[in-house]
DNA sequence: TGACGATAGTTGTCTGGACAATCAATGGCG
DNA sequence: CGCCATTGATTGTCCAGACAACTATCGTCA
């Protein structure tokens, strides 16, 4: 079924719903749609007691060939971190990752990942890529794909020039 | 520049980031690019000492013909949110919505929006557009139908059978 | 009718995120 | 060298979100 009439009208559902604006619809659309995905995300991550924000910390240190300092690593987070030392507090504590200061520029923090951390995110593969399958796993790959490329097209005007997400 | 290769094979990046599943890529995208579009509304709402959900409390109790119990109004909310009892709190003492126990259940709450909260709902209307522009005017209308689509097909096995996005 | 389970909302409490202020170290530059 | 703006990270504090326990009311069924 496709709700779409002509450009510039928008949508209405048997519900009785409307937008404003195409543009508030797709805004709307991609707000629930990412609450919903996050919901079955944070169920499997909470049983090995994570945040996604967490296991994406991980997930860049093992991707980063040589520690990273505690700012660029929060960079390259999905998304923005101010209270990234704390978080960082907790994976030290639990041994998934080891900061040392720097000894070229003792201002800065080198973080990277542990053994224990990389055992972690072996024991997650498996059931993170189930949890990706059930997320999207209905969509076809031609379908994925020319989602991930509307996503980029989207956020391309809207990402700091030295981003790791243009 | 399209940096997708065939179907199965996850795409590569200058930065060397990479992901594990074309499903993980459409994820990790899709809260990407909600983070940085939500940044921009954020913003806006912080003007008016608002956040995204009260602006859609006000929004869904407008569009509402009658006044809505507390919990049917969370029910519509886009995000969860199990503090709504105090959310409304905060717009009932702003004089933005107005709170009456029913007389036919005394267990519900009605709750509707006032003259004031209409009147900043038309305060904002203008400037959320015009922010609904920033995020997403750079996309053809053609293309916004194809991501509302795509979205659309993404939540619907995640949706309870009664949502109000369906 | 009165006990009991279900429903509607509220409150307590804990954790995590946001923002600003602060501390520590560095790099220029007179 | 020594001053000072800048950079890198940490800390203080406040507020919103999550979850569970609790209160009040209702419906129903013996």
């Amino acid at each position: 079924m496709n709700v779409m009439s002509e450009p510039g009208v928008t949508s209405r559902r048997a519900s009785g719903r409307r937008f404003d604006s195409l543009e508030q619809e797709a805004y709307l659309s991609l707000w629930r749609t990412y609450d919903r995905l996050k919901m079955l995300e944070d169920e499997l991550f909470a049983a090995y007691d994570l945040t996604a924000q967490q296991y994406n910390v991980l997930r860049l240190l093992r991707a980063a060939r040589e520690p990273l300092a505690t700012l660029a690593l929060a960079e390259r987070l999905i998304s923005r971190a101010p209270d990234i030392t704390r978080m960082l507090d907790k994976l030290e504590q639990r041994g998934l990752i080891s900061r040392t200061r720097s000894t070229t520029d003792r201002r800065t923090v080198r973080v990277s990942i542990t053994a224990a951390g990389r055992w972690l995110l072996d024991q997650l593969a498996e059931p993170l890529r189930r949890c990706h399958q059930q997320q999207l796993g209905h969509l076809s790959s031609k379908q994925l794909q020319q989602l991930i490329a509307l996503l980029r097209l989207v956020r391309q005007p809207h990402e700091p020039p030295d981003s790791h997400w243009r």
